[in-house]
DNA sequence: TTGGATATGGGGGATACGCCCCATAAATTT
DNA sequence: AAATTTATGGGGCGTATCCCCCATATCCAA
C-alpha cells in the first residue's frame, strides 16, 4: 500500500531534490509536480494524492491559501506544509488552513518520511520547534483561532500604552510619559500581549500598523 | 534687560503653570500664550519675543513643523522645546527645525530657566539625556542629517537580512534561515541599524514597512 | 597595489525584554 | 455581598538585544 505523493515548490531543483530523497523508498510513489498555486491545484483535481508537501513561497499565491482550497474541494487529501519558514505565524495559518503537517526544510530527511507517513496515517506531525509553539498557546489558554476572532479587548489604559509601545518606546519611556512605573508598563504590556497573542515588540508595531493604531 | 518670551501649549492649564512658574523671575516678561500652530505663527509675528517655549504636540500641526516656519520668517527668535516626548527621533528633528533647546517637561524648573536664559543669549541648551544622543552620534560619525539624506546605502546582504528583521525574526532564526552564524546576522543588523540610525528592532519594523520593504 | 567595502564570525558586557510569581486598591459586574 | 476586572507595582529568571572589541577572506576600485 504505497503512499501517492504530490510535490509542491516553486524551485524546480528542490523538487528534485526530494523526488531524488524519496525515490528510494518503496512505500512512497511521486504522482506529480507543480511549481505554482494554479498547477498544484489542478494537479490535485487530476492526480488524486494522498499526501501533498507544500511549499509556503509560492509566486502567484501563498501555500496557505492553496492548501485552504485543496483541502476544501478534497478534505482526504493530506498536506504537509514543507518550508524554510519556522515562523510561528506561517505556523499557526496553515494549521487553521488544515494542514496534517509542518516540516522546516532544514529537518532531517527522515524526519520528514515520518511527517509523510504520518499523514498518511490520517494523524498529524509536527516538527518539535514548532509544536512547542502550540503547547506553549494551549498551556497558557489560549484560544484557539489565533490569526482571526478577539479584535480588540484590550481596555483603555491598555490601548494607551500599546501606542506607545508600537512608536518603539521603551518600558522606562513609556512609564516616564504616563507617570507610572516601568513595571506597571511591563505589565499592560504582557496583558497586551497575551491578549493579542504577539511576543515581541517588533510584532506590536506590526500590529499596531496594520490596525491603524498609529502610522507607519 | 529683561527677556521676552512666548509660550506655545495646546493645554491651557500647562500654559497658566509656565506663567506662575516663570512670573517670580525678575527677567523674563511673558508676552503671550499661543494654543494651536497658527497662533503661534501669529503670535510670533506680533509680538516679536526673544525666546519661545514650544510644545511638540500642538493639535493643528506639529511643533516641529512649527518651529521650521517661524525659524524661516524670525531666524533670530530663539526656540525651546518643551515637551513630554524624550524620543530621540523628535529630538533631532527640532534640532534640524532650528531649535535652540530642548528640555523635556519632566526636568526641574531650575533648568528650564537655564535653558531660556541660554538661548536668549544666542546659545543652546540641551537637557542631559538628550544630549548625550548628540554625543553618541558624534562619536560615533554618524552624519549630521539623520532624518533625511541616506536613502538606502545598505548592501545586498543587508538588505536580505533587513527583510527578515522587519518580519521581526530573531538573529538565529535569520541565521538558520540564511545559513550564516547568529553572530554574523547580528554583525549585518548593527550595520544596517547605524546606517539608518534606528536602535531597535521595533525601529526597524517602522522602518521597513514605510518603505515599502515589507507589508505591515 | 594598497586600500576600502563586503561578508563572514568570535567575545563580552550592560541593559532590556519576555514571561512567570506575587500583591493591593478601586471600580464594576453579577 | 461576592466575584471579576482594572490599574497599580515588586521580585526574579533566562535569554535576547544592542553595542562595542577583535579578526579573516574576498573583491573591486583608486
Amino acid at each position: 500500500m504505497t503512499i501517492r505523493l504530490l510535490l509542491v515548490d516553486d524551485h524546480a531543483v528542490v523538487r528534485s531534490g526530494l523526488r531524488m530523497l524519496l525515490a528510494t523508498e518503496s512505500d512512497v510513489d511521486i504522482l506529480g509536480e507543480a511549481g505554482t498555486s494554479v498547477e498544484a491545484i489542478a494537479a490535485a483535481e487530476k492526480l488524486r494524492p494522498d499526501v501533498i508537501l507544500m511549499d509556503i513561497g509560492l509566486p502567484d499565491q501563498s501555500g496557505i491559501k492553496t492548501t485552504q482550497i485543496i483541502k476544501a474541494k478534497f478534505p482526504e487529501m493530506a498536506i504537509i506544509a514543507l518550508t524554510i519558514h519556522e515562523d510561528e505565524e506561517y505556523f499557526f495559518k496553515m494549521l487553521e488552513a488544515g494542514a496534517s503537517g509542518y516540516v522546516p526544510k532544514r529537518a532531517a530527511p527522515e524526519e520528514l518520511l515520518t511527517a509523510i507517513r504520518t499523514a498518511a496515517n490520517g494523524e498529524v506531525y509536527l516538527y518539535p520547534t514548532m509544536a512547542k509553539f502550540l503547547v506553549r498557546d494551549y498551556l497558557r489558554g489560549d484560544p484557539a483561532n489565533k490569526t482571526e476572532k478577539k479584535e480588540n479587548n484590550l481596555t483603555i489604559r491598555e490601548n494607551e500604552v500599546l501606542t506607545h509601545l508600537a512608536e518603539g518606546e521603551s518600558n522606562e519611556a513609556i512609564g516616564r510619559e504616563l507617570v507610572i512605573s516601568p513595571k506597571t508598563v511591563a505589565r499592560h504590556r504582557e496583558n497586551i500581549m497575551r491578549k493579542l497573542s504577539l511576543h515581541s515588540r517588533a510584532e506590536l508595531v506590526r500590529y499596531a500598523i496594520r490596525k491603524g493604531i498609529i502610522k507607519a
